[in-house]
DNA sequence: GTCTATAGCTAGATAGAC
DNA sequence: GTCTATCTAGCTATAGAC
C-alpha cells in the first residue's frame, strides 16, 4: 500500500482546517449539513443564513454542499420534512402508549403531549415550520406540502373523534379549533427550553390550558 | 419667473416615473415609507425586503429613504413601535368601553377582543413582532424594548387582577399563563383576514377557547 | 427632498482540478 | 467528495449634483 500514509493525511488536513462545530452530531456529511442548517435557520432565519456558514459548521467548503444537495432550497425542504416527521412520530408514539380503551379526552391529551414533546425536543427542525416556511421557494413548499397536510389531517381526525364523543365543542368551526390548538402548542418552541427540566409539569399545564382554559373551575364571575 | 415652467416639470417627471403603488395610503413620504415597509416585511420577511422595493412602493428612489430614516434598521424599529402602540391603544379602548363595575372576567374578555382587534386590523405592523423582531439588530431591539415590556406588564396586571378575583387559576405559573394567552392570540394574524367579516363571532370563539378551553361544558370524559 | 452614480460587500451557484 | 477560484447579481449605504 504505497499511498497509505499520504492520502489519508491529505484528506484530513487540507490547506487550512475548518472547525468542526457540530460536535457529537449526526454521522454522515449529509446529515451534518442538515443539522447545522436547521440550527442556523432557527437562530438566524432562512435568508440570513449563508451556505458558507452552514459549510463551516459542517467542516467543509460551501461548494461541497452541492454534491449533497441541489441548493439552499432543497436543504430547507428537507429540514421541513424532518420537522413534520418528528412531530408525527412523537404524536403517534404517545397515542400508542395509551391503554386500548382510552377515552377521547385521554387521546387528545396524549396527542397534545406528543406534539409538545416532539416540538421541543427537535426544536431546530420543528421551529422551521414557524421561522422559515414562508421564506422558502414555492417549489420547495409544494414538494413538502403532502407531509404537512397529512399531519394537519391527523389533528382534524382527533378533534372529530373528540367532538363525536362529546368531549369538545360542536358549535365552533372545526378548522378554527384546530388552528387555535396547534397554534397555541407551537408557540412554546420560541421560549421554552426542555433541557431545563420540568417538561411533564409544563405539558400538563399546557394541556389544561387548551382543553379547559385559563379560568378556575368555579370562576365564571 | 423665468424657470417657473421648467422646474416643476423637472421635479414631477424625472427621467422615468416610478409607479406609486401605495394608493390611498398615508399622507407624508415618511409615513408612506413606513406603511410600505411594514407590508413588505410582513409578506417577505425583513432580510428579504430591500430598500429598493420599499422605495419603489413609496414612489421614490432608495437613496431618498436616507433623508427620512437613518437606515433599514431604524425603519424596522419604528414599525415595531407602531405595532405595539396599535395593540396598546386597542386594548385600552376596549377596556374603557366597559361599564365601571365590570367583573374581572369581563375585563379579561374585553382585553382579549382588544388585542385581537388591534392585531388583525393593523396586521402589517403587529405581525412585525412575530416575523421581523428576531431579525432586526440588537440596537433596534433595545430601543424598542421598553414599549414592548410595558405591553407585557399590562397583561400581567390583567391576569393578576383576574387571579385575585378567583377567575383564573392560581396553580400555574403566572408568566406561563401570559405566554400561553398572548401566544395563542397572536397566531391568527397568520391566517385570519378581518376584511372577510365575521370578526365578532371569531373573537367570541377565541375568547372562549382561551378562557374555557376546547372542551364541551359537561364533557370531561 | 429627490436624484444619479457608485463604493464596498456578500450571496448562491458553477467550473474544473485533484 | 472536497477543494480553489470565480461569475453574476443583489444588497446597504454614501457622495454630491440639482
Amino acid at each position: 500500500m504505497p499511498m497509505a500514509a499520504t492520502q489519508p493525511t491529505a484528506r484530513s488536513a487540507p490547506s487550512f482546517r475548518l472547525a468542526r462545530i457540530a460536535a457529537a452530531g449526526p454521522e454522515g456529511t449529509r446529515e451534518q449539513i442538515l443539522a447545522v442548517a436547521a440550527r442556523l435557520f432557527r437562530q438566524q432565519g432562512y435568508p440570513s443564513t449563508s451556505l458558507r456558514q452552514v459549510a463551516e459548521g459542517a467542516g467543509i467548503r460551501a461548494a461541497s454542499i452541492y454534491h449533497h444537495f441541489d441548493g439552499k432550497d432543497e436543504i430547507a425542504a428537507q429540514v421541513l420534512d424532518a420537522g413534520i416527521r418528528a412531530l408525527t412520530d412523537s404524536v403517534t408514539a404517545h397515542l400508542a402508549q395509551l391503554e386500548p380503551g382510552a377515552g377521547a379526552r385521554q387521546r387528545l391529551a396524549a396527542a397534545i403531549e406528543g406534539h409538545l414533546w416532539g416540538m421541543l425536543h427537535h426544536g431546530d427542525f420543528t421551529s422551521a415550520h414557524i421561522r422559515i416556511y414562508r421564506h422558502v421557494s414555492e417549489t420547495a413548499r409544494r414538494r413538502h406540502r403532502p407531509l404537512r397536510s397529512a399531519y394537519t389531517r391527523l389533528w382534524d381526525r382527533l378533534l372529530e373523534e373528540a367532538a363525536d364523543a362529546g368531549v369538545v365543542h360542536r358549535d365552533a368551526p372545526p378548522k378554527l379549533m384546530r388552528q387555535f390548538l396547534v397554534g397555541a402548542l407551537n408557540w412554546p418552541v420560541d421560549w421554552y427550553d426542555p433541557r431545563r427540566g420540568g417538561f411533564d409539569a409544563f405539558a400538563a399545564h399546557m394541556t389544561r390550558f387548551v382543553l379547559d382554559g385559563l379560568t378556575a373551575p368555579g370562576g365564571h364571575a
